[in-house]
DNA sequence: AATATTTTTTAGATTTGTCTAAATTTAAAA
DNA sequence: TTTTAAATTTAGACAAATCTAAAAAATATT
């Protein structure tokens, strides 16, 4: 049985994974909020417990063990996050503190109960991929507009964001399912991005293109 | 704001002071599974942050403000147990363990919205009071089944004892909430009690009937 | 009232997760 | 290739929550 913290470090570990592998010590610190010297101490601990693979002054690789917590983790998370928005209605942007606490609730009866009750959901409010029970993750054939370089181009095939304001706007945009698109330009000073649609251009927010799923 | 710890012990006392007052140190040691001499240092501690009046030798007492946080937190507690009996399809006999770790989930948004979701619950599934957002329970009226005499008649709207194997056998015996009663004899011998319920005869422990709450 | 028993508190130690400051290793720059 | 800088680890300390064993206070029993 792993303590809060140490399920916080694993789930950490694991999102840094995707930037760099092996994760380093002070990209944990920053994450957790704590120093250096008190992440060494845990992957020290995490590594006796075979959750990591840890080399001195190197950084750390989660082990197949450590990542089917970590992603057990995500899995909850994510899953209150659309109990919150969904049945609570939470605004997408009130859930993930609450979350945050959430995922750490050790049942798995409640959380495969949560995923029947919210009917086996795909992916979290802000479009992020649901794993399942075993820790696969559908394969997602969207990503955010958000992510996309100049010149990409793409189908709307879906939002992250579900609230009215959000929806009329796009709406008035033009920005509707089905619709495709051309990312002509990044502006550096504010994320906002410069579309093509039915020939015509438009700049919307970074806010608004975080909230965009894209598929090619 | 206090730690996970801390609030347990705060819920305790305040469970305790139903039946004595104040509350002594071995009773608070027997229920948090610690020493006695672990539960001195608490008091101590809950003493300093004035929610409780500690006295040495004597035991405490909940002030104002712990009874209030001790009474949100049953009040999260119970409220969790509606849900998942409720929305996730717990049975009545296992939902407590996973509510004992729900209770912590610090969010006034999270615990409002919730009890609106499941429209203003007044008891949990055992029967026991939900208290409003200020901490006042609505007056339940009910007694032991045990304080019944020959030919009394009743409405089973609660339980005091919430072991898994006690729910379980009274739900095998058909001791379910809102069932109807009638006590058609008592026995000298043993202190057990026939019941007459769906027109059939039933016999229950004195254990058994000291925690049965009936109303009239 | 004196003695025995129970209850509670103190003293000192341990574990977990954290910190600061100093030492060490690795990486980058001159 | 030295020298400098950055990243990381060690050493030693601390607060929170717990423990055991011993001392002290309150109750109960003769
Ligand atoms: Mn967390
Ligand atoms: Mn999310
Ligand atoms: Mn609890
Ligand atoms: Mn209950």
């Amino acid at each position: 049985m792993q303590s809060y913290t140490e399920e916080n470090y694993l789930k950490i570990i694991y999102h840094l994974s995707v930037i760099s592998n092996p994760v380093q010590t002070n990209a944990i610190a920053e994450r957790t909020q704590t120093k250096a010297a008190s992440v060494t101490d845990m992957l020290k601990k995490l590594s006796d417990k075979e959750l990591v693979d840890y080399v001195k002054y190197q950084g750390v690789t989660l082990t197949e063990k450590g990542k089917l917590m970590a992603i057990n983790i995500v899995r909850k998370h994510r899953l209150w996050e659309v109990f919150l928005v969904e049945k609570l209605n939470f605004k997408w942007d009130e859930v993930h503190e609450v979350a945050e606490e959430l995922e750490h609730i050790n049942s798995t009866l409640l959380t495969e109960r949560l995923d029947e009750f919210l009917e086996f959901p795909k992916v979290d409010p802000h479009g992020d991929p649901i794993p399942d029970q075993y820790g696969n993750f559908a394969d997602l054939s969207f990503i955010k507009l958000s992510k996309l370089k100049v010149n990409d181009k793409g189908t709307i095939t879906g939002v992250s964001e579900h609230s009215s304001p959000f929806l009329k706007h796009l709406e008035k945009l033009g920005l509707t399912l089905g619709k495709k698109i051309e990312v002509s330009e990044i502006i550096d000073f504010d994320g906002s991005v410069e579309l093509l649609i039915d020939y015509k251009k438009i700049n919307i927010s970074r806010e608004v293109a975080l909230h965009i799923l894209i598929s090619k």
